[in-house]
DNA sequence: AAACATTCCTTAGCTAAGCTAAATATTAAT
DNA sequence: ATTAATATTTAGCTTAGCTAAGGAATGTTT
């Protein structure tokens, strides 16, 4: 490994930053998405799919990072508890598309709520101009990190 | 729930990218992750225990949010391996000293290498100024954030 | 000091979530 | 009409989470 520029040495530095920072945050909210009674995979695809619309168990699995039957079974799962429905799309019959339905889309923004009021008790306790810069960091993180 | 007030609103906002902009950023992470030839969970207490030191098996598991016996069998797996160490402490022999062999931290740096440069590639591309409001950011919230 | 209680860890056994390989069904191409 | 390709599912494995129960060491009470 290479003896780091001085810029260099500053960007990894920013960058462990920002992992840790990252880190303790989703950790801070892991502990309240426990109160909607599903684990963090599960939350997880719903939330694409409430967001991102009705969606095939493919575009899921890339979505989610994860092979197509891992998905295949939480579908089935999900769709079992009610949270889901599936049905094969008319252009092409080998394609499943899962929507929500109205009570997976209740529980899921009732879990966001909660998230978000999670986070939201923590820069409460900052004062304005530092809740702007994590504002203004978020803003230029979700622009450039697909 | 009640209408949130005007900055009440706004805290929320950020709350929501912060939340957003974490999950992204974690996920760009966990690809080079698996170079390390580790999971997930693995690599994190294998971090743990190089970062915190020798550590027992419940602050383990406390740290992880986890309940002990996940630990236990981690811990017994990662020692087969050879990157960790344990041995009863001298002053309460029902506890476990868990410490990382030369081999984990090697194996812990180089990761932690790799990922440092995924996310300064990412760093690399902001202007200046973006990256000092990351950095500031990502220090706020290291701060407030346990 | 003996008995009881507590604490730390492990074992056993379950479920969920990840994987690969192989099967099925539909669509596309030759 | 076959053959190839694609989308999903099924089957079977591993890892990681859990709870319940047990063993060993330490603390507490009488």
């Amino acid at each position: 490994m290479a003896k780091p520029s001085e810029s260099e040495a500053a960007l990894q530095q920013t960058a462990d930053l920002l992992h840790s920072a990252s880190i303790r945050v989703l950790r801070r909210i892991r502990s309240v998405d426990a109160a909607t009674g599903l684990s963090g995979p599960r939350l997880s695809v719903l939330s694409v799919i409430v967001f991102r619309g009705p969606l095939s168990i493919g575009d899921l699995a890339a979505a989610e990072q994860v092979q197509p039957p891992t998905i295949s079974r939480m579908i089935k799962d999900l769709a079992h508890e009610g949270l889901v429905r599936r049905r094969p799309a008319t252009h092409d019959r080998r394609v499943q598309l899962v929507s929500a339905t109205a009570a997976g889309r209740r529980l899921l923004n009732r879990g966001r709520q909660r998230r978000v009021l999670e986070l939201s008790a923590l820069l409460e306790t900052l004062p304005p101009s530092e809740q702007q810069v994590v504002q203004a960091a978020a803003e230029i993180l979700l622009r450039v990190a697909t």
